[in-house]
DNA sequence: AAAAAAAACAGGAAAAACCCTGTATTAAAT
DNA sequence: ATTTAATACAGGGTTTTTCCTGTTTTTTTT
């Protein structure tokens, strides 16, 4: 077997590079760019340079993230393979990935043989998955997962729930909307009734959690 | 110069293993042990393992954190020198580690020269503060940090936040409490004045800022 | 023991939030 | 073209929140 070129994009300098050095002790594997985010690395294959046997991605990056670049390779490079690593565990970033197109996604917290097995797994055998990765899909076979299908949040439902986070009152959230106070108390019990909620702070709550709004 | 014994703590175990790679990779270091969890650490130092030149801790860990395992070594390892390895750049955080007697600061994301030049001058100075921790040391001249000092938050203050952030009227809150819905008027009246905010989603946006509480 | 400060509590009222039911208006489906 | 469905909007009422200005009670200070 030939030497494979890996690329690695992580903006933790130091993870960025510590894993190269890890990986370059891997037989057959040889890490030839790192990135600091996802921008860098569309850049570099914009300009021309060789697509790579595998790119290491993290998810979450300043700039372009993980799932903003897996989105545009999968317009630009479809075939390149993609090996999501990430901190982050939940249902809804773990999905989003796989739609776009990932062939495997690791936690930071595996073990190092394992990263080297779903390496050697996502070139031949075309992907990876974790118990994590296949419970979640597994899951997601049952229950719609983003919080805009699970509870087909319209337009206009997230813009008032983040207006409803900010210190507004419903005349004041009417207004930017340039609705009826008396639409947006519909849209208020709506969404009350949906979320099975009592009150405005667990609105609060739910965007937060879906990441309606973040802080 | 001998060879300098390091310690790695850090749950990501990719992370750990990678980092001790290109510690290994610096003259004169040598990472003996990698620890997931503050827990393990504890344990090894209890049970009479040699107290290494330096330890690199994560913050964020499962189990036994950052700073619980910083306050532990204050206790009982004073001298062992710690220079904490993290992701979060807020200052409550940053503070909480050098008041508990971590020798210097790094983000993960710093760049792995910076890395060694920070390993030898705790080494050798006995301390390492980058940029940023200079700037955050210097605003804490200022002001408070934690909510509790810089608002003077009283413990039924913090218990009413709790509760109002769960969806609980005033009046249950109020018997919950063991108080009158008018003291509970009032503690509410008081933070929104100290706080400046407008109402209640005001409240549980600034106790999840300040980590009062989670979702 | 008296004065001062802090904490708990009240009255009363306006504003906002909450709730229910029903009607135009618009868009989509047949 | 007509029914259906979704969206925007209203009336009107209850509850809760918010706000202001006090008083009593407890704790702390002197």
């Amino acid at each position: 077997m030939d030497t494979k070129n890996i690329f690695i994009v992580d903006d933790h300098v130091l993870f960025a590079r510590s894993l190269a050095g890890l990986v370059n002790t891997f037989p057959h594997y040889q890490v030839v760019e790192t990135f600091n985010n996802g921008a860098e690395l569309v850049d570099a294959l914009s300009t021309g340079i060789a697509e790579p046997s595998l790119i290491l991605l993290d998810i979450k990056m300043p700039i372009m993230d993980g799932l903003a670049t897996m989105k545009w390779l999968k317009k630009y490079h479809p075939f390149v393979k993609v090996l999501a690593l990430s901190m982050e565990d939940d249902e809804q970033t773990i999905l989003a990935m796989l739609r776009s197109g990932a062939k495997g996604y690791l936690l930071k917290d595996t073990q190092p043989d394992l990263l080297n097995l779903a390496m050697d797994s996502v070139i031949q055998q075309g992907y990876f998955h974790t118990e994590l990765v296949t419970h979640v899909l597994m899951h997601s076979l049952h229950e719609k997962h983003t919080p805009e299908q699970e509870y087909a949040l319209k337009e206009n439902e997230i813009t008032f729930i983040k207006l409803a986070c900010e210190e507004k009152t419903y005349k004041e959230i009417a207004e930017e909307m340039s609705l009826s106070p008396k639409t947006i108390d519909g849209y208020r019990q709506q969404l009350f009734d949906k979320l099975k909620i009592k009150n405005r702070t667990g609105l609060v709550i739910f965007a937060l959690k879906n990441k309606i709004i973040e802080i």
